[in-house]
DNA sequence: GTCTATAAAGGGATAGAC
DNA sequence: GTCTATCCCTTTATAGAC
């Protein structure tokens, strides 16, 4: 089934990669228009404005991610589970839109009313899905004591910092892009291990 | 000593404080001279432009926190005590300047080029300091064995993502500011735990 | 050194023809 | 739906008077 691209999906599709694979976040109408072959003004027509393709594409990527995060946590496998396969999906994710990150953050941190707008949801998802389990593991015993809040901000924190400062760590430790991305999938096992203080283990199912 | 305050340095001191403190990282050179109660023209009169304005700002604000860095690994301490000051000092500077590690983000990793320029130093400079004193103490046995690069990785991460997410941390826990500030303080003894599993000792000197 | 006025460039949006 | 031409706004940089 070969389908005539539609201009409205291409036009979205391109503007994905310029931002999220190559890295343009700052790419004018008139660039992403080049790159997907068509005129810059039916950008305008299928988009109205710049900031609205922005939204969009944004917001479709985020909706991505989301539901594989949501069908992870909404499972009831073990809470360390749960997180192996978190790091699993967002390293991965990340490697193939290696400027998803830095987009998030150039874009909409800036902005705390655009932060608001896409990630307004996402406290209540950390709370209920991360903090009561926490809780119960430090009770168990099965992990030392942390305050939750630290423990979100510690894995984000090795999460996206590694995807967000990408140029300065390859430049640091001489990494070319395929040295850089073997360095990025073996996190999954450091931040499980910096997290919980016990190696991962090899089959999580 | 009331000096008449230089027009330069005026005009230096407020871009300053206009990108790290007040966080107008997109500030137009209008609003910088407006801010300084200068005429506008005399910021390309005094830097040329707004890049070297840029330039020259970021420069001094990077030579004064490696200052104070290269003063603690250049002392002849434990090699836990170093890293304890220079969370310290990593996080008090930018409780001062809240908005710096965002400008680095947005202004400069965006810029590979750029990066390099800022940056070159710090490849040997972490090179040198951390790894060999670091796996002299997994060596010992007073830390568990951890990948070097990690290990800087980690810190780094841990220690900057929380300054550069500011606002989506504020959203994610209801922090209003001095909340934010107190979490960040903490922060100090949480990633010392986290990086060496043991408590942060409460003096050192 | 400091000001006003103006040039020059870049980019987003839109009207109107096809 | 798609194109060209044009408008408009923002912002930087500079020329020239004081």
């Amino acid at each position: 089934m070969i389908e005539a691209p539609q201009t409205e999906t291409l036009i979205k599709e391109t503007a994905k990669r310029v931002f999220f694979q190559k890295g343009l976040l700052k790419a004018t109408t008139q660039q992403i228009a080049d790159e997907a072959g068509v005129n810059r003004a039916l950008i305008n027509y299928y988009f109205r404005s710049r900031d609205q393709l922005f939204k969009t594409v944004l917001e479709e990527a985020i909706h991505e991610t989301r539901s594989k995060v949501d069908s992870i946590f909404n499972s009831d496998e073990p809470f360390k589970n749960k997180i192996s396969k978190y790091l699993d999906v967002f390293i991965d994710r990340n490697v193939e839109f290696p400027y998803m990150q830095n987009f998030i953050f150039t874009e909409i941190m800036q902005d705390p009313e655009k932060m608001k707008e896409h990630f307004s949801r996402k406290r209540s998802h950390m709370m209920k899905h991360i903090v009561p389990p926490l809780k119960k593991e430090i009770e168990k015993g099965s992990m030392s004591p942390v305050d939750p809040e630290h423990f979100i901000v510690n894995m984000m924190s090795m999460c996206s910092y590694p995807l967000i400062a990408k140029p300065f760590i390859q430049n640091m430790f001489s990494y070319d892009d395929k040295a850089y991305k073997k360095f990025l999938k073996e996190r999954k096992k450091v931040i499980y291990k910096v997290l919980f203080n016990e190696e991962l283990p090899e089959q999580i199912p």
